[in-house]
DNA sequence: CCTGAGCGT
């Protein structure tokens, strides 16, 4: 019904996939007081390979690890969850990382949470992309790698 | 911490 409209209108997918990520905010408002990032929808671009390892864009500021966690564990077993945080400040910015037990619930928690709102804000999730490398890195830590 | 786009301490 309505939901649909807002289901499409934040996912953006419709009938292809787009590349447009930020498009939406907190409120489908007909009047933005800035003008939209991009509206580049020629982009092709492909999302990124299937892998546990789950990017959630457009959280809010006041959502935490703790929230993410709770929001994408409906979906699946969430081994790991964090929301990046300014180093300098530790304030959120904007977005995280979600990574699930295996690659089948990191799709349904995609498929789940990806477009729905949290904390007020609609939320985009999708693969995220493998990271240059381990053990020569900067922290040299096992933080977390591809399984 | 605001303008919010974006791939991590």
């Amino acid at each position: 019904m309505a939901m649909s409209a807002i289901r499409a209108a934040a996912t953006g997918r419709m009938t292809s996939q787009g590349g447009l990520r930020g498009m939406l905010y907190s409120t489908i408002s007909s009047g933005l007081p800035f003008a939209p990032p991009q509206v580049n929808q020629a982009n092709k671009e492909p999302p990124a390979d299937p892998s546990p390892n789950l990017f959630v864009s457009g959280l809010s500021k006041r959502t935490t690890t703790e929230g993410l966690h709770a929001a994408f564990a409906k979906f699946g077993e969430v081994v790991h969850a964090r929301v990046v945080t300014d180093r300098n400040s530790g304030f959120s910015k904007g977005f995280g990382f979600v990574r699930y037990a295996n690659v089948e619930e990191a799709e349904a928690g995609i498929k789940g949470m990806d477009g729905q709102f949290l904390d007020g804000w609609v939320i985009f999730a999708e693969y995220a992309r493998p990271r240059p490398v381990p053990g020569q890195g900067q922290f040299g830590n096992t933080y977390g790698q591809r399984q």
